[in-house]
DNA sequence: CCTCTTATTCACTCTCTAGTTAGTTAATAT
DNA sequence: ATATTAACTAACTAGAGAGTGAATAAGAGG
């Protein structure tokens, strides 16, 4: 379960089709079982790009077929359907990225001995996630544009996110309660609610920012994100809480 | 340029297609300038609503056209292509909040005689927004989570965002530079960078929050943003330049 | 070596989609 | 009143797109 497992097959970005068809032909070379999984995740990985691009109607199984160099139809063979595939792919890093912020809040939670700080919180939850986009590869960060639109989705995006993060978030939210034990539970969401809202638009990395500072600051830029979010939030949380409690 | 005008024709949530069909019928009474405003109107206003759900991919002319009771090819004679009417759904509301704010920040900024607050800052440029969510009906609900999904798109996300928003935005900086002279211009966007992303997990209303608080928040409370947001954002901006400054 | 299974492709089907061109009806201007 | 222009529809094209079921090829197991 290492950043490397699930970035895995993804140092792609500059392969052209027909250098990928190559590849898969040569790999044909092992047993079958490595070959579905290889194959597998190389479709993950191309959808993955894609989607992440032109979310889920903007790409066609012909498309991530064609990156990978097989027929469209075998993505019917191992993915029922396209939102099957879809599903597979978001869930495939949902679940890195859910047990490993769990594993981190745990350990905060038992460091702290019960007395856990909104910014140490804050911490845990976020600079785990973080970590994996600064270190995980391409995938990664192709995962994280994907789950900005996800969070973004009326359709099942809240389903989406629901299903495979409420644990954590639940677990974020018992720490801060702790943090603040004279907040108000509904101050305590609606600040997490701007959290998840912050966290997304920078996972989306649509380099908006950088325009918009002439350079100064960039989309990609990840550790400054990291330096300054978990300070910046747990003020926040402060701030509307004493506004009630004291 | 009020909050109806732009709200306009949407009062449409429960009707069938026929009885729009109807309406388009017993509509063609009027002038000829008329029926062309109000027709490309009630265009609009069904493609904001289907494009804010499933996204300019996840609908077809054939459905928007369908809802209006017209023809789908009468889309293709208002608008170029699909992507031309995704254009003027979005503007059609763009203009409208981006000049709103921008007067309630020159307003601000003169009525505090050139020395704003964060907070002041801030309240001039999120109520103006929000309120016109919460008063100016579907339409303006639509187009939130509109604007919530271009925002985190990356094709064409950004470049969207950027041609309507970054005087406003720019004008908002501006602001927020007098009330912290002290910090440094990284931070200040940052912060900024932090708002939006906020923003638009509101402006997205997916429910994710109503289940995730067990029914303690709201997706569609609007007001507990506004009552909070500001607030929040204020402190946390205190927070990432003081740790510089002092 | 031969059978069974699994990976992969092929040849199709059926439906939808954007968009074009030509035509129809109704308002406007003279 | 009539010629012109604008709003709108019908018919059609050309091409995707997802998905199916049969065919093939290559391993794996006995």
């Amino acid at each position: 379960m290492s950043v490397g497992a699930a970035a895995g097959a993804s140092g792609e970005q500059g392969l052209k089709a027909e250098r990928v068809a190559d590849q898969a032909k040569s790999r044909r070379r092992s047993t079958k079982a490595e070959q579905r999984a290889e194959t597998m995740e190389q479709i993950l990985d191309e959808a993955e790009n894609l989607f992440s691009k032109h979310g889920l109607h903007g790409v066609t199984l012909k498309d991530v077929a064609k990156r990978v160099g097989v027929h469209h139809t075998l993505l019917n063979y191992y993915f029922a359907d396209k939102k099957t595939l879809f599903d597979a792919v978001f869930a495939r890093r949902a679940v890195v990225t859910s047990t490993r912020r769990m594993e981190a809040l745990d350990v905060y939670d038992r460091a702290t001995a019960g007395k856990p700080t909104i910014e140490g919180a804050l911490h845990a939850f976020l600079d785990t996630d973080l970590d994996l986009y600064i270190h995980g590869g391409e995938g990664w960060k192709n995962y994280g544009a994907l789950s900005a639109q996800v969070a973004n989705t009326p359709e099942w995006g809240a389903e989406m996110m629901d299903s495979h993060f409420d644990p954590v978030v639940l677990r974020l939210i018992d720490l801060l309660k702790k943090a603040m034990p004279d907040c108000a539970a509904e101050d305590i969401f609606w600040g997490y609610h701007f959290v998840t809202g912050a966290l997304m638009v920078t996972l989306a990395r649509t380099g908006r920012i950088d325009k918009l500072s002439g350079g100064i600051c960039r989309s990609e830029d990840f550790e400054a994100i990291k330096a300054r979010m978990a300070a910046f939030m747990a003020a926040g949380f402060r701030q509307i809480c004493s506004a009630k409690s004291v």
